[in-house]
DNA sequence: CTGAAAGCGCTAACAC
DNA sequence: GTGTTAGCGCTTTCAG
């Protein structure tokens, strides 16, 4: 339809067309406060806009400016069920913020990574965003650091980034909570790598809670499984054979909650009756479908995307290295406990 | 560390330090045909380089050359467990490319991709990705069109655009085709929302099989249901209750066939022995973990994202209206058929 | 083989 | 109030 590969109307174009000179068009487009621009002037140079379809050109923006209003996130989209959130909440806080997404994934590839970061700065991108799928400790690509980065999901051992990252002792602590409040007090955990962050703080929110409550945490409860269904469905039918078996048992993801269902349907128990069942991570197409739903953790993958966003701009940086800010982990409550 | 605030290096100072000119830098960073720089030259420029950690600018890049290696892709990420496969798969066709992907996810939100693609615009991108979650057909956003646009998992009814599908018909006709292969003859289909794309192609992909097979369609064992767990479990129910039940079931998704599982188990029949149970979707955390494994047809996620790509810088465009591009469906064999 | 010079489209002092 | 002018950092013809 309209000028396909005719060329761009610039700014000059349009400030012809007005007989005024590109400086007022300029700004009149961009509201530049103590320039009294008559009424008059403004409109006719809105309405040349309109008509000559008048479109700024951001490089050239961006080069004369020296802002290119730009975000980079590097991120490993692959292995993620999760990944979209964390985009999500990120974009749309950039879009609130009036910036732009420029997204790579790179799936945990040093060389990738490193490239991709270089790209973004010969972008000249505002601040940079590294985000990975599951929470652990990072280092991130060379590069990053020579604009303002934040760790999504993820930190630096040494500190020298800000990062956030879930609440894991939270949410555990909440999970094993709801089991206590609904009359359990022999809890099993089935847990995931005993090494990762999230076994280790949600481990520590679980024994909190116990020792709250004042029941004493019985090592024979808390079982490392292998990450998925099967794994949760071999340690549950473990648990359960126990001769003192646990009633509650809080399973150290879905997917392990998935297993643990089949597992306590097979002895003829009930979910949420004979035994109650909470998960962590709160998939959605998991937790949502199971029947009865599961009762379990979600992490805050979408706020984590936006306050790192925020974070970009905040504190340029403390002093000394940064903790990683926790973000609360929220108890979705379904009928599994 | 290095100099974070102060100006950036640029190829003049590249330039002078060497004491060669700007465009003699220019031509050894771009590799220049036919620029036949002498390989000392060459050899000091690079060394420069990499001691002033000269980076370029892509703003002043793009606007001296015309040329932004942008693509903008805009999206409905929220509702998506499947976003996240189209984003990858576009992300890496256009990093091989080397181009870079500008994302805004709109959430169905017409003010929102309007504003996105204007913004892309301006943003100079070199061709547009619109892309759903869900196959079905749309209008794009005003705007696109001015630049290369491509439909990913949509189309326009009015074939205005290029746009890549999944060939649905060739995937039900694979579902089908494995259970009769599996020695059923009496299968059942529970179908989506007989309006969408993804059912009338999915159903004319059964009956095509069915015919073929020699088995004459039966509209009773063809229902729709509500396309969740619970849909799928109700409707398994009613059709393993008539009079004649299928020992077969091809599911329109996978969450259905969730629910059938729980509907076949409840009767006390074997899935994959007794009845055979095929899905649509291949949603790992379904499939993969459902017990027996759930056999499925994926959706081409990765494949169309990073074909939408390509065809945005191949053939501009045909004459008359554009076919939606099908792309095939791959069957995942677990054990349920 | 290399350099001078003219833009690319816009911003932002600084004048008028 | 609005115009002049000098860049922003790079590409690219055209000379030499």
């Amino acid at each position: 339809m309209t000028d396909k590969n005719q060329r761009h109307v610039t700014m000059g174009d349009v400030a012809d067309r007005v007989g005024v000179s590109r400086t007022t068009v300029s700004f009149v487009l961009s509201d530049r406060p103590g320039a009294n621009i008559p009424a008059e002037t403004r409109r006719r140079v809105l309405e040349a806009v309109r008509e000559l379809g008048y479109r700024p050109n951001a490089a050239a923006k961006s080069l004369a400016s020296q802002r290119t209003h730009l975000i980079g996130l590097v991120t490993e989209i692959a292995t993620a069920p999760f990944a979209g959130a964390i985009i999500k909440g990120a974009q749309e806080q950039a879009w609130k913020d009036g910036k732009l997404l420029l997204i790579v994934s790179a799936e945990r590839d040093r060389q990738v990574e490193d490239a991709a970061v270089e790209t973004m700065l010969e972008r000249r991108v505002e601040g940079i965003l590294y985000a990975t799928t599951w929470h652990r400790a990072v280092t991130p690509p060379a590069g990053a650091g020579e604009v303002p980065t934040v760790l999504v999901n993820c930190f630096d051992v040494e500190g020298r980034y800000p990062s956030i990252v879930p609440d894991e002792a939270q949410g555990g602590y909440d999970a094993t909570r709801r089991l206590i409040d609904a009359g359990h007090r022999r809890i099993a955990f089935i847990a995931l790598d005993p090494e990762i962050p999230a076994t280790v703080g949600r481990r520590e929110g679980y024994e909190r809670a116990l020792l709250e409550a004042g029941i004493e945490p019985d090592e024979t409860l808390v079982v490392p499984g292998y990450a998925d269904a099967e794994g949760g469905y071999a340690r549950a039918h473990e648990l359960l054979a126990l001769p003192e078996p646990p009633t509650g048992i809080f399973c150290g993801n879905d997917r392990m909650a998935m297993g643990a269902y089949d597992a306590v349907k097979e002895r003829g128990l009930r979910i949420g009756h004979d035994v109650g069942l909470v998960g962590f991570d709160n998939q959605e197409i998991i937790a949502g479908y199971l029947r009865p739903g599961l009762t379990t953790v979600a992490l805050p993958f979408e706020e984590m995307g936006a306050r790192a966003v925020q974070m970009l701009t905040e504190s340029p940086s403390a002093s000394g290295a940064f903790a990683p800010l926790l973000t609360h982990c929220p108890l979705v409550e379904r009928a599994s406990a």
